[in-house]
RNA sequence: GGCCCCGUAGCUCAGGGGAUAGAGCGACCGCCUCCUAAGCGGUAGGUCUCAGGUUCGAAUCCUGACGGGGCCGCCA
């Protein structure tokens, strides 16, 4: 139920009404009718432009419009009144009983109000996180993994068929670096000293991976030519490093459908059929690149490569998918992924990307638009920098430093939660501050606590009806009398409750995540205003002591802000705190 | 030089073309005999970086400046 579509809903039938007895011309484009909570709750409940939007395709005053808009709709029983204001405006004050009606969709749906079939029979594949694995995932990762994981939730709300996927990048040189930097702890585990050349991982978290080799290989790898090991210990270590990274999202809550090996497309042939492809679209040549304005690389000299005229799908320059030797660039195996999940039927490909990889956007759009012949959208959404501080001051991460800073770290001790609320408090595109002290201080300034809080305050309220000898668990409260809810005050949050289905849309249509968040923050704090004017006005309270037909309905309103509230952190990933200590 | 992101209150940030631009923090003044005060109410605080343009209407869309960050062919 979406009392917000609801409504538009009726505007558009007295719209037609009013067209089909000729008072509004036919043909005219609805699109941009709107129905919105005003910003100012003093002129409504909630408006339409319906007037201003129509007045001039309509040939019409925008205020005649309202006019006869308004004397239709206020024939709707939902409706009280429909009143004309500023340049045509139609601000629509609803019956109490329409938002009692909100309050018994949301505990008679639970933690399903506000479901949207939005995207009914929309497959969608969310690629997000996808670090390379050859270390644990640092604070970076840890943005672009619970902005993945939230937006994928957010779509599956909104009725998306979600596919979480992870691509692991297991194929090219920094796999081989990792199986060095493996084999030198191998060496330490056999009693030599290891030699971690510069270019090498030098990482602690090597240690057990080198002291398993030793466990699998005894002494047979020591002293051997790199050729010998370099494919069985890559593949060794690599698998350690999923299962490191996978231990991380665990902690973190993120869960993935499907992980793809770049080595598996690459060794299937799948990166020449995928070139050869587009060969044949005329979108590969062999050719060389004008240099970049401005500051040139250092060794930059002509040279001769096999060319991907991205510039034909809308890229500025054509990109290399060979180097000059002849080998693939880290492009093509990327060009053969991306085809890939174009084949596997999706209707909408998402990838999150860290903000250093906005040069490769463009790129990208071209290739999955060349190979699905412009069918499946591609949508990159860039995770900015997250620029962390300790003690007000902000500081680098260095491996080298020792101020390496894991998700581990960061987890273990602000928790899953405290982190993942946090970092969806901000819009992806917008850089983020972490200041550890801030997020482990645990207070009041941290606001995923006033969410929780409101939602424990909610279960609070339960108990003390349920010791008050007052029946409140969700059967009785579903067929509680609602028309006790009367003060203003309460049909308020009702109010509030009923823009959840809406910002459910609002935000999955624009893969903003961080919208959930703000509205909880706004849900949180309506109810614990609510909350306090019951130490004034003791009729506001929700339990009412010796009046459980009266408390019952307070209650199913708290109540319903609790399930909205519990929904809404389920998509961000955050446990709905049943009590706070 | 080019491309991407950002610029809104002292600070950190919301604001899918709409009315008098909002919240938190900080400052100031109040509220616990009472469902958890990890809470609530109020006051003060603004040239929405600037200049053009589109529109009935622009913080929002477009163009161009300015300022900050990121990226730019044999790294992935």
């Amino acid at each position: 139920m979406n009392l917000f579509s609801d409504i538009r809903a009726a505007v558009l039938d007295a719209l037609a009404a009013m067209q089909a007895e000729g008072a509004l011309p036919a043909g005219l484009d609805m699109s941009n009718v709107a129905v919105e909570p005003p910003r100012d709750a003093a002129h409504g409940d909630m408006a339409t432009n319906a007037a201003m939007v129509l007045a001039k395709p309509a040939g019409q005053q925008p205020r005649a419009i309202a006019e006869a808009l308004a004397a239709k709709l206020s024939a709707d029983p939902r409706i009280v009144t429909a009143e004309v204001a500023g340049p045509g405006f139609l601000n629509l004050r609803l019956t109490p009983d329409a938002w009692r009606g909100v309050v018994a969709a949301a505990l008679g749906q639970g933690r399903d109000f506000g479901r949207s079939d939005m995207g009914r029979g929309v497959k969608v594949n969310v690629e997000f996180v996808s670090a390379n694995p050859t270390g644990p995932m640092h604070v970076g990762h840890t943005r672009g993994a619970v902005f993945g994981d939230a937006l994928a939730a957010l779509l599956d709300f909104a009725g998306h068929e979600v596919t979480r996927e992870y691509y692991i990048n297991d194929a090219g040189a920094q796999v081989d670096v990792l199986a060095r930097s493996a084999y030198e702890r191998y060496r330490e585990a056999n009693g030599l000293s290891p030699e971690i050349r510069e270019g090498l991982y030098p990482g602690d978290y090597l240690i057990p991976v080198g002291e398993a080799l030793k466990a699998k290989y005894g002494a047979s790898l020591l002293d051997r030519p790199e050729a010998d090991w370099l494919a069985d210990v890559r593949e060794f270590a690599t698998q350690r490093m999923m299962e490191m990274i996978r231990q991380d999202l665990a902690l973190l809550g993120v869960r993935m459908d499907v992980f793809s090996s770049e080595r598996a497309i690459t060794a299937s042939g799948r990166v020449e059929e995928a070139i050869e492809t587009l060969r044949g679209m005329g979108l590969i040549y062999e050719g060389t690149l004008e240099p970049p304005k401005g500051k040139l690389p250092e060794d930059w000299e002509e040279r001769e490569q096999t060319l991907f005229r991205s510039t034909a799908h809308g890229d500025d320059v054509d990109r290399p998918v060979k180097k000059s030797d002849g080998s693939w660039t880290y492009f093509a195996p990327d060009i053969a992924y991306h085809w890939d999940k174009v084949k596997r039927g999706y209707d909408q490909l998402i990838d999150i990307l860290g903000a250093d990889h906005g040069g490769y956007v463009k790129r990208l759009k071209a290739v999955v638009s060349a190979l699905s012949d412009g069918r499946v959208p591609l949508e990159v959404k860039l995770i900015q920098l997250v620029k962390l501080y300790k003690n007000g001051e902000p500081f680098k991460m260095s491996k080298r430093a020792g101020t390496f800073v894991t998700l581990r770290d960061v987890v273990e001790q602000a928790g899953p939660d405290v982190t993942r609320f946090v970092m969806l408090t901000r819009k992806n595109d917008a850089a983020l501050d972490f200041d550890f002290d801030k997020v482990l201080e645990q207070s009041k300034d941290n606001p995923v606590f006033y969410v929780q809080y409101a939602h424990a305050r909610v279960c609070s309220v339960i108990r003390k009806a349920a010791e008050a000898g007052i029946a409140a668990d969700d059967a009785t409260l579903a067929g509680a009398d609602l028309a006790h809810l009367a003060h203003d005050a309460e049909l308020s949050l009702a109010r509030k409750i009923a823009e959840w289905p809406r910002l459910v849309e609002i935000s999955a249509r624009g893969h903003e995540p961080h919208r959930v968040a703000f509205y909880l923050y706004e849900l949180a704090s309506d109810l614990h205003g609510l909350w306090n004017r019951g130490n004034e006005d003791t009729s506001l309270r929700f339990v009412q002591e010796g009046n459980a037909p009266v408390s019952q309905a307070k209650i199913a309103l708290a109540r319903a802000a609790g399930v909205v509230i519990s929904a809404g952190l389920g998509i961000l990933g955050v446990t709905p705190a049943e009590e706070m200590r």
